[in-house]
DNA sequence: GGCAGTCATGGAAACGTTTCCACGGAGGAC
DNA sequence: GTCCTCCGTGGAAACGTTTCCATGACTGCC
């Protein structure tokens, strides 16, 4: 592998000189610059990472730590993220924490070793005091989709007592008063503020405040069969489910088509995170829209401007909501082009420096 | 942050005599090992990993190079693969190229900058002089889903002729004749073998040879959409579709359901790519299982033994086939105890030395 | 008791960059 | 014509490790 002495020595100029122009940092001479870019292209020179992360000491990576890739929502969220940081200048180092705490702290471990510029989490939660000390290390972090009490970092999370109020509302407003909830885990902010969000809305709308009609898992789709299946074999009689999480309502959906009394029609299921399949099963899934895209590229945004020195906000990203009950799938009717929507998953590379929609 | 110079001085012992207890490769006393231990426990000591990179040159970080992120097939390899890597002691860079030749070299370049240790990559194939370059600059390089021709790499992908048997074979087993192809792009080795493979095999079954039944998409969900409506504009009268990619099936469905003249249960649906919604919708959708997992897997295994000197082989991993004709969606019946392992995403963390189904 | 061999250690070189410092030359102002 | 300034360059130090080499002490054997 060619290093910057031989383009230097190639180019008949000093190591210095070949540095500045590569790294075009101070001032040369055309024709220094002329015989330094010849050399690297004929070398193939590329230059060397971790030299350059010593002596510069910054790495110009940021590490993306989430709770779990194979949840759709934080795929979408890598995905922007990444994109993101390219656009700035960065490489992502992408770990999964699987939902776990030990596999977290062995990641912030490895992250620290590697001396990343940067990191954005999706904290388990439950860790406090390594989160305290990676903060008090001085690494530029910034929390994505979930926030930890006590710890006050900037985080780009969704404005979840907004998307419970949108499904609820719904709810209410199609006649529904027993409406089971399938929260995520109370020692993670997006499980805690969901099921407060729930309880507080429920209460104002006057519907069953049944406590049968309560359930929680762990954001993954196995949790949300249990949790479902707990719900009905309490004895509530629940005309529709909130599910707190995609992934979730995977395992709702699964609980209900198995369940010999109740057709999967019989309960309507409202899902909190909206998946690209959800108009395809009979009745359609409504949801509340967990736009990913936005948390992921707003979450880079500010941990660059906090790496660059520039200060940083946590935003609440807004909702919308997904209305399907129109459409019946398996018929056919005007639902078509509303359905066609639904399977492009539209990626546009421009929009970028203020996204669809970001709150205080 | 302390460096190991603070941590000997700590101790009391020499930089070098610090280094060999940190990295434990040579001897040392049992006094020094544990007055470094101490020192470096107390110093809040983590080694920096670019000086050492540098001074190695070794990383102990591999590169994995996938398609699409969002593809559930290959969050599921991504995240089986960083499992492996993390087992053996190497860190995952994930990057994402988006089906895009262009992007797949920007990361090309970043990774050979970073001077990774070795590279899994789902290759896009359009651009063989760059990865023939990669080849020849020494990096030990593993092609994971994909292969492509004219360059000769350990691949680790899916007995593709054997999954579309599978599901040709279970179609024509159900009386269907007439059955259409949604492929994936033809430059990518997996668009191709399906495709051969289902040429050849509908012949061997004497299904029909309508040339207007063929499309081919770009493995995502908006082309499974464009090809599937140009099937059934064409003409062509299919009962049934085989969709060579869990995306465009999702894609397909769309179209179907859109198709005012034929719902959704009509065309029967077989997807190469099994998701886990398939068995919620209606009729509920048979799959061809490819097992992402044992490809991440075992494509991490052969290039750390690339990486360590140990030879490595190509291998295909078997496909099985997930027969779901007996369930039915959205109503009761002995289909209810099957459905429900389908929500628990298994993920035994002890099995991995030699995985599930991989032959020759 | 002396000598060879082993073993832990200290010191220093090396990895490939970036950046500081000092220097020489060109150019402008008087 | 001289002095000052500015700009581009070469040389060298520094980043934090690992590892080579030499040295000194200790063990064990004859």
């Amino acid at each position: 592998m060619a290093t910057i002495k031989d383009v230097a020595a190639l180019a008949g100029v000093s190591l210095g000189t070949a540095s500045r122009v590569l790294s075009g940092s101070s001032q040369t001479s055309p024709d220094s610059r002329a015989r330094v870019t010849a050399a690297a292209e004929q070398l193939k020179y590329i230059a060397n990472g971790p030299a350059r992360s010593l002596r510069r000491s910054r790495t110009e990576v940021l590490g993306l730590l989430v709770s779990d890739i194979r949840n759709p929502f934080f795929s979408e969220l890598a995905h922007a993220a990444e994109r993101e940081a390219q656009r700035r200048g960065y490489t992502v180092l992408l770990a999964n924490a699987d939902e776990d705490a030990a596999q977290e702290a062995a990641y912030l471990r490895t992250f620290a070793s590697q001396r990343i510029d940067g990191l954005l989490i999706a904290p388990q939660g439950s860790d406090l005091t390594r989160l305290q000390a990676v903060r008090d290390s001085g690494l530029p972090l910034v929390f994505v989709d979930r926030s930890v009490d006590g710890i006050d970092v900037p985080t780009i999370s969704t404005d979840n007592a907004d998307g419970v109020r949108r499904a609820l509302t719904w709810l209410h407003g199609r006649g529904h008063r027993e409406v089971a909830f399938v929260g995520g885990p109370p020692g993670i902010s997006t499980g805690s503020e969901r099921r407060a969000a729930f309880l507080q809305i429920r209460d104002e709308l006057g519907l069953s405040a049944d406590p049968r009609l309560l359930a929680h898992g762990d954001f993954r789709a196995e949790s949300g069969v249990e949790a479902m299946r707990a719900v009905l074999a309490s004895g509530a009689r629940p005309t529709a489910v909130l599910s707190a999480d995609g992934l979730m309502t995977l395992g709702v959906a699964h609980a209900l088509r198995e369940e010999p009394a109740r057709s999967l029609g019989a309960i309507e299921i409202v899902s909190f995170d909206d998946l690209d399949w959800f108009s395809l099963v009979s009745p359609p899934i409504s949801a509340v829209r967990n736009d990913a895209t936005a948390i992921g590229r707003l979450g880079v945004g500010a941990l660059v401007d906090i790496i660059e020195g520039r200060p940083a906000a946590s935003r609440r990203v807004e909702t919308s909501f997904v209305d399907r009950s129109g459409e019946a799938a398996g018929s056919a009717g005007s639902a078509g082009s509303a359905a066609s929507s639904d399977a492009a998953a539209s990626d546009d590379p421009a929009a970028s420096d203020d996204p669809a929609g970001a709150g205080a």
